[in-house]
DNA sequence: CCTCCACAGGAAGCGCAGGAGT
DNA sequence: ACTCCTGCGCTTCCTGTGGAGG
């Protein structure tokens, strides 16, 4: 690619780079018709004025809980004779109840909007607010998972309720935890699971007429072979039914077309992307990690390595968690870091397990106790090259 | 059978940073 | 500018589990 072909975004593929990004909603949204009216039913009540009940959406990520929400919101706001207003939170950036509340109230009030102003003070002007024209004000809490105080957030949106003569207050809430369910007060569970509604992953063929329509809207013609596509999306169905990892398959394969001059993305680019995919994912993984899970990483990565020790399918190989932390011990000495406690290691395991980068299951009969046998869910040879390049190793 | 080993994971508590309230 | 409060990362302590060995 030449230069000035970048700055002025010139492609040989594209019209609009923009489709390929995972921020963008196209114009109509696929396979998703039954969840939108199911957001649409549940929203009904609270633009008519009354109150609605609050809806709950679980789904993993790319299966598109976030693009529905946002389109019934934009349909919100092309009806003008209703006195409904919505606030869309990234709960990721603002995780907590005072900061949701100054997300609000910097949306809707702006004069408020500057910091200094308590959480007391806040919560009256937003009162207030609903009051003066007796409006249902709807709450989209994205990412809800990552508040940090989220029974009080729950609690307290739901007391304005009470609070107000007039209007109401709606909550949709949506995560791809499932698990996080269980973490919350009961109170708070029964107020914000009214409603609940699920997101299945994408099958092979939906994914197909995903990229397809990201191809009609914002590729040049006859630039994407239809085989293409449809490996990609089989790819992307295998792994997790997730269209972001789609797109982005499809994503890495135009640049690495255009870097080789090609007239078409074919297969070939798909399958080369893949890899490119995969090994961005796991290096982004790793390298965000916090310094001490990383070492902990690299020292199940080592001692997986010389581990003979096969798991029933005789493919990965298993390392015992002491075995790990003796290691992570002498490796953190190696380099002047003092080592965190035994006890703390034990967490950063189930946090390595939850980002997928390790599993681990007990032992059970046979074998020493009681005790957690781990195994890298991908090649050590990686993991070890990506943290050595970090510590200089 | 009892004790010891090797480990899991809960509970309490500690120091710190940063934000809220004054 | 000050203290007070709270969440966070972490350690210490503790209880529980199951095999190995006397």
């Amino acid at each position: 690619m030449e230069l000035k072909d970048i700055v002025t975004n010139e492609s040989a593929f594209l019209k609009d780079r923009n489709v390929l990004s995972p921020h963008y909603l196209p114009n109509t949204l696929l396979y998703r018709d039954e969840e939108m009216n199911k957001i649409r039913y549940a929203i009904a009540p609270t633009l008519k004025g009354e109150r609605g009940k609050n809806l709950f959406i679980y789904g993993k990520t790319g299966t598109g809980k976030t693009c529905c929400t946002k389109k019934v919101i934009e349909e919100i706001k092309t009806i003008t004779d209703i006195k409904t207003k919505v606030s869309y939170v990234n709960c990721r950036i603002y995780n907590s109840r005072y900061r949701v509340f100054t997300k609000i109230i910097s949306d809707h009030l702006s004069t408020y909007a500057k910091s200094g102003y308590g959480l007391p003070f806040l919560y009256e002007r937003f009162i207030d607010w609903i009051e003066e024209d007796g409006k249902t004000f709807l709450v989209v809490l994205d990412e809800v998972d990552m508040v940090k105080d989220l029974d009080e957030l729950v609690y307290t949106l739901s007391r304005a309720n009470d609070d107000v003569k007039s209007g109401g207050v709606s909550i949709i809430g949506i995560s791809n935890k499932l698990s996080f369910k269980e973490r919350l007060d009961p109170r708070t569970r029964s107020t914000l699971y009214e409603d609940e509604l699920v997101f299945t992953p994408y099958i092979s063929s939906q994914l197909f007429g995903i990229l397809k329509q990201r191809v009609e809207e914002g590729f040049k013609e006859n630039t994407v072979e239809e085989e293409a596509l449809a490996y990609a999306s089989a790819i992307a169905a295998k792994e997790s039914g997730d269209a972001r990892y789609a797109l982005k398959l499809l994503a890495k394969a135009t640049e690495l077309a255009e870097q080789k001059k090609l007239s078409k993305i074919t297969k070939k680019e798909i399958d080369e992307a893949r890899k490119n995919v995969e090994e961005e994912i796991i290096d982004e993984a790793i390298t965000t990690l916090p310094e001490h899970q990383q070492l902990l990483l690299y020292a199940i990565a080592c001692s997986s390595e010389k581990s003979f020790q096969k798991l029933n399918d005789g493919k990965e190989r298993i390392v015992f968690s002491g075995e790990a932390y003796d290691r992570y011990i002498s490796i953190s000495k190696s380099l002047k870091k003092e080592p965190k406690s035994i006890r703390w290691c034990r967490e950063y395991i189930s946090d390595l397990e939850s980002l997928g980068l390790i599993r681990t299951q007990e032992s059970g009969k046979g074998i020493r106790g009681h005790t957690k046998l781990i195994s890298l869910l991908y090649p050590p040879e990686r993991i070890k090259k990506v943290i050595e390049k970090k510590f200089s190793l």
